[in-house]
DNA sequence: ACTCTGTGTAAGTTGCCACTTACACGTAAG
DNA sequence: CTTACGTGTAAGTGGCAACTTACACAGAGT
């Protein structure tokens, strides 16, 4: 159940903004900060939030490290959702025949 | 963009774990209540955060009010990951037929 | 009319988290 | 070797949000 830490990961304005970002191309931590509003650590701090919820990896590059979304991470999550969502349509549809069964 | 709301009430972990129950069966507050280790004003506080995100609806009887989710509401949410997922996806088959141009 | 039940909300407290500055380390370059 | 650069992380701080207790009010039952 990684959708937990996907849902919190994704919920920070800054962090979903980072992700946005690195989704539209790969980067290091240092171009990325200078893209967001605030500081350099900040940024590394968040990528190891993103990292831990498996939405980024990181590659080594001599001294540079680069970041890239990994969209497998989101899976989890859409499961979750469309798992909900069809349940909820079921117990619906379940409601409206049980209302027709007393009719 | 109301995923962003939607995201910001499904990513605590009491407010998730209501909304799950709801999907089982629609309650009063006091009933929700009963189900979770928190207080009934704070299940009243969250309720009201996940009615804002449009998760959640109330439909007054006598003095009860029964609340009940919105799947609806999770649309916008499940919408904003399928379009992540497919731009990535585009992105990354992109970056496929550059390499084989390269090549 | 009075009371009980179900509810929303204000007020106050506490803990967490996003952010900063400062430091430590590894790699590349002069 | 030394300097510069890119990075991760520890330490400290401020603000927000999740929770509590206390209050106010509306409808149902006696």
């Amino acid at each position: 159940m990684t959708y937990e830490a996907a849902l919190h990961a994704l919920a920070d304005p800054t962090r979903r903004a980072i992700f946005e970002t690195l989704r539209r191309q790969p980067s290091t931590v240092t171009d990325l900060a200078k893209t967001q509003p605030v500081s350099r650590p900040a940024v590394s701090q968040h990528l190891k939030v993103l990292h831990d919820a498996k939405l980024v990896k990181a590659t080594p590059k001599g001294s540079h490290r680069i970041y890239a979304v990994r969209a497998e991470g989101l899976d989890a999550l859409r499961r979750y959702l469309d798992g909900f969502w069809d349940e909820t349509l079921a117990a619906f549809g379940a409601e409206i025949t049980k209302r027709n069964r007393n009719r």
